[in-house]
DNA sequence: AATAATTTTTAGACTTATCTAAATTAATAT
DNA sequence: ATATTAATTTAGATAAGTCTAAAAATTATT
């Protein structure tokens, strides 16, 4: 069984490696870790040891499959948890970032999947990043933020990623829910808000709020 | 900072000193945490040193005040997930104790106290065990089971330890409930069944059925 | 009260994960 | 192509937590 922090060498690794390229660098882990290249190097003899990792010396590390899908299992989990935290208990999006980062290793596949379940099975964290399903695979539609939708093309709403009800009770004011069509008409410069068609209807709307809206291209 | 290896051996001393006497023996911590009394005499020195128990070479220890309070404190973080475990993700009963053993030791306040708050800050566990508030204090009514409520005195359900759907849908038909009243008119040597009163309502249950639910005098 | 049996502690070793400092390899620049 | 710089690895230490085996203290027995 890995240990918490081979854990979170295999979740620094996976996100470096989502980011950049392939190839990820000692010293780059180190950095994402806060520790030190000597400590990484160490462990990286380890995780390839154990076939969690490709590692050829000086040349970086990469995910063996199994690595890979492990690293999914780590994030599902945190992800899956700060749902809970913030639709359930009550916590704001900042606060729930260290919590998770402790209820991501607690191990047991079941409570994962009843976790799952119970959240009705979600596909986007709070902060709008997607959550794998059981078998490791990411929502189909990349969403990004509505603020980022190219002109003229047109999405769906997919996830709102601020949850506070006075937010929640002004998209509703502007007919937005999930699976709302919107399309972005023209850019304000001054102040980046947008004139925008939701569900063929025009309206309008400030940058603060379209960030907070995710949509995936149709 | 205390480990979870220290944290789980305040726990231990706890329970142990709970269930026993005061000063709890060497032997009697290895045997609970299934390790070996070197391993616990060097662990005593440091949680000694650190001012988390009373320790004399040889006399046993016992829970500094703080100590204890910290050791009731993961109890309760124990028994509220098993609540959580239970009542929200439908685990049986047998299933929760290891997993509440990894949630047991996630540090936040804060999550605690929520967590609380959106189980409707109960007072016992799944398993009839009392659960202490935020300031360290068990319910005050030491609830007991059915079975062993002394004759003509009547008493108020405060929780059910088993949990399975044909029991609870079983308690429902007896109509007992959470607050229900209840008085042993008769015990049955025969088959250890009670004649019994629920809510004034005249009544008879099995030694089985009165074992699993938990009484507070009245 | 002396000896035997049990309990507890100490000493020394091992593992995991980390660090600093030094050595090595790779990349960059002249 | 060689020298310089940067990145990476190795070597050796340290701290936490555990273990086995041996020593010391306590408790029980005769």
């Amino acid at each position: 069984m890995l240990s918490q922090a081979e854990e979170n060498y295999l979740k620094a690794i996976l996100k470096l490696s989502q980011k950049n390229g392939q190839s990820v660098s000692t010293n780059a882990i180190a950095e994402e870790l806060n520790t030190k290249a000597s400590s990484v190097s160490d462990m990286m003899k380890k995780l390839s040891e154990k076939s969690w990792i490709h590692y050829v010396k000086y040349q970086g590390v990469s995910l063996t499959e199994k690595g890979h899908s492990f690293a999914v299992h780590i994030v599902r989990k945190h992800r899956l948890w700060e749902v809970f935290l913030v639709n359930h208990l009550n916590f704001k999006l900042d606060e729930v970032h260290d919590i998770a980062e402790q209820l991501e290793h607690i191990k047991s596949l079941e409570l994962v999947n009843k976790l799952d379940a119970f959240l009705n099975f979600p596909s986007f964290d709070p902060h709008g990043d997607p959550i794998p399903n059981e078998e490791g695979e990411f929502p189909k539609s990349s969403a990004i933020p509505f603020s980022e939708l190219p002109m003229k093309s047109r999405g769906k709403v997919v996830a709102v990623v601020m949850d506070e009800p006075s937010f929640l009770k002004y998209l509703d004011k502007l007919n937005i829910s999930i699976g709302s069509q919107v399309e972005i008409i023209e850019v304000n410069e001054f102040d980046d808000s947008f004139d925008v068609k939701i569900n063929d209807k025009q309206s309008h709307i400030s940058f603060d709020v379209a960030k907070n809206i995710l949509i995936s291209l149709l």
